[in-house]
Formats: structure tokens, C-alpha cells, sequence
DNA sequence: TTCCAGGGGTAGA
DNA sequence: TCTACCCATGGA
């Protein structure tokens, strides 16, 4: 199979991937030589494609697969596609907001926001409650044994798609503690796929949710294993992000920048109001911006 | 052994 | 609303 999506003027695929950490979780892939993403796209309890996203030109993508899909599913990896890669996001107002600010200009010249995503809001959730009080290596390698396990096969075999609610939902708490190694985080993980999976919590309504961040950031919260932080990063992967996730990192990176001010969460955001309601994307900004000063481009 | 990492839940004040 | 304590895991 092998379509082509149009992309803003604003896209850059490498850039689009690098920016977050997932482009590194399971079953995500960046070929830096080749400049393409390799994934694999789970469409339902038996089945996932996997797919390897290119750029082609300035201002479009193709999708090649190995297999050949009839036309449901390729409609159904390409909204897939434009999910993670924030095709159908608009970031104008945030590069304009950075036009004006020396600190960010770079940002508004190379296009820097479309912080990757994955495929569903489901598997964001999961990742996301596998970064929490926890080293970036053993998410990693929690993600990586959850889709190993569980996940969902490809028609030749490996790699796997990241498993649906249902498929986890049925995986006991303790079997998922044990085999994963996800810790604690079992039984939130369980949960959520459960409460998914049976209709109790209805994820989809997260992503047309048009109210205020206050509330978004209220409702996110009540999902079990979803706090200040797991909220404010899922608001961001929603398109929301006038609220800064603080964890150990940003703490750190703020007491070096602002060594004489005491970095009480409170005290970070009111520092970042000058970016609203683009906080997030300004102070990831800067953290990337460190992150390429100290190892190089993190696409390469 | 102890601490801590891209925190969150809960009880008690 | 705030604080103290506990929660698995694994590397330093």
C-alpha cells in the first residue's frame, strides 16, 4: 500500500518526530539515515499495519506498507498518520508569539511545536503513566514489553501494534506487573484499558473536547494514575498548551536558568504566562534547545 | 544500603 | 488546601 498525505507549509517530518521522547517508545522507529518513521498502526484486536512515513517534497508525506489494505483501512492509517504527526494542527499563532520574542525567533523559523503523538489517545495515556517517578529508560522498556507481549501482530509477524483497550483490559493486573515490570502502575494501566474498553470512560470525548483547559485539566485528572503532570502533558498531546507539566526535569532546568527564584510549580507557570496559552511549547522550546546545544540534533 | 527518576493516591490535619 | 507517607522498579 502507498498513499500520500499533504502537509502544511509549516512540516518538517524530522523535526515533527524528534521533538518528544516517543519517537523512541515502541512501536515508534526514526531512521535518521533515511529520515523516516517506522510504525505500526493497530486498526483493531487482530489487526496492524506497519507503515514507514516519508517526506516527499516540501509539502507531502508517503505511507508505504508492505501489505495491501482495502480502502477502510487506508483511510483509517492515514487519520492515523495525521494524528501523530499533527498535520491538522495550525501552530501560526505560537510562531508568530515566537517572532516577537529573540529567545524563541529560531523556533518560529525552523517551525518548532508538532510534537509527535501516537496513534490513539489510548496508547498516549498509557506511555504517559509510564513516564511518571520513573527513569526515561525504564519507560522505555516498560513500552517495549507491554507491545512485545500484548500487542497486536503485523501479517508478517513482527513488529507489533500497540494493544487495543480490550487486549489489555483482559491481561490480570498482577500478569501485567509481572511480565511488563510497569511497577505500581499496573493496576492504573488496568484500569484505564478496562474502563476503556467497556465504555466507561469515553476517551474519544477528550479529543473534541472544546471547553476551557481548566476543565480539560480537571477531567484528566479523574482518570485513575492521572495527575497535575500526566494531565498537563496529555492536554499538550490534545492540542492544549497554556499548562507546563512540571516534573524533576523542568524543576532542574528552571533552578538553572532562575537560580534566585524558588521553582514551586506555581511559580514556573507564572514565569511562562508570558507565552499563554503556548507555555508548554515555549519551555520545551528551550529544554530542546539545551538538549541540541549538549548532544547534537536529536534526529540524527 | 540508600536515593531517586519525565509522580500519584490517600489519610489526616 | 497542604503535608507525610506509601507505592514497584532498577540504576547510581
Amino acid at each position: 500500500m502507498r498513499t500520500t498525505l499533504d502537509t502544511p507549509a509549516d512540516f518538517e517530518l524530522g523535526s515533527a518526530v524528534c521533538s518528544h521522547g516517543f519517537f523512541v517508545l515502541s512501536p515508534n522507529r526514526w531512521d535518521s539515515a533515511g529520515r523516516a518513521l517506522t510504525t505500526v498502526i493497530t486498526l483493531d484486536d487482530d489487526t496492524a499495519v506497519r507503515v514507514t512515513v516519508r517526506a516527499v517534497g516540501q509539502t507531502a508525506l508517503r505511507i508505504a506498507s508492505p501489505a495491501s489494505l482495502p480502502a477502510n483501512q487506508r483511510a483509517a492509517v492515514r487519520r492515523a498518520v495525521i494524528r501523530m504527526l499533527r498535520l491538522d494542527e495550525d501552530l501560526g499563532s505560537f510562531h508568530a508569539l515566537c517572532e516577537r520574542h529573540p529567545s524563541h525567533q529560531a523556533a518560529a523559523r525552523m517551525r518548532f511545536g508538532r510534537l509527535l503523538r501516537s496513534a490513539t489517545l489510548f496508547e498516549d495515556c498509557v506511555k504517559v503513566i509510564c513516564t511518571c517517578n520513573v527513569a526515561w529508560r525504564q519507560t522505555v522498556g516498560m513500552i517495549e514489553r507491554i507491545v512485545a507481549t500484548w500487542g497486536v501482530p503485523t501479517p508478517d509477524g513482527l513488529p507489533r501494534g500497540f494493544p487495543t483497550p480490550a487486549l489489555l483490559a483482559a491481561v490480570p493486573s498482577d500478569e501485567l506487573k509481572r511480565v511488563a515490570r510497569v511497577g505500581y502502575r499496573a493496576d492504573f494501566i488496568h484500569r484505564l484499558a478496562t474502563e476503556v474498553a467497556t465504555g466507561g470512560l469515553d476517551l474519544a470525548a477528550f479529543e473534541s473536547f472544546a471547553g476551557d483547559s481548566d476543565e480539560l485539566h480537571h477531567r484528566l485528572c479523574r482518570i485513575r494514575g492521572i495527575g497535575p503532570y500526566a494531565a498537563a502533558n496529555l492536554a499538550m498531546l490534545l492540542g492544549r498548551y497554556d499548562r507546563l507539566a512540571v516534573d524533576t526535569e523542568l524543576v532542574r532546568f528552571f533552578r538553572e536558568r532562575h537560580p534566585r527564584l524558588n521553582p514551586t510549580p506555581a511559580r514556573i507557570q507564572a514565569y511562562y504566562r508570558r507565552w499563554h496559552p503556548y507555555e508548554f511549547l515555549a519551555y520545551w522550546y528551550e529544554l530542546w534547545q539545551g538538549y541540541v546545544a549538549r548532544h547534537g540534533p536529536a534526529d540524527t
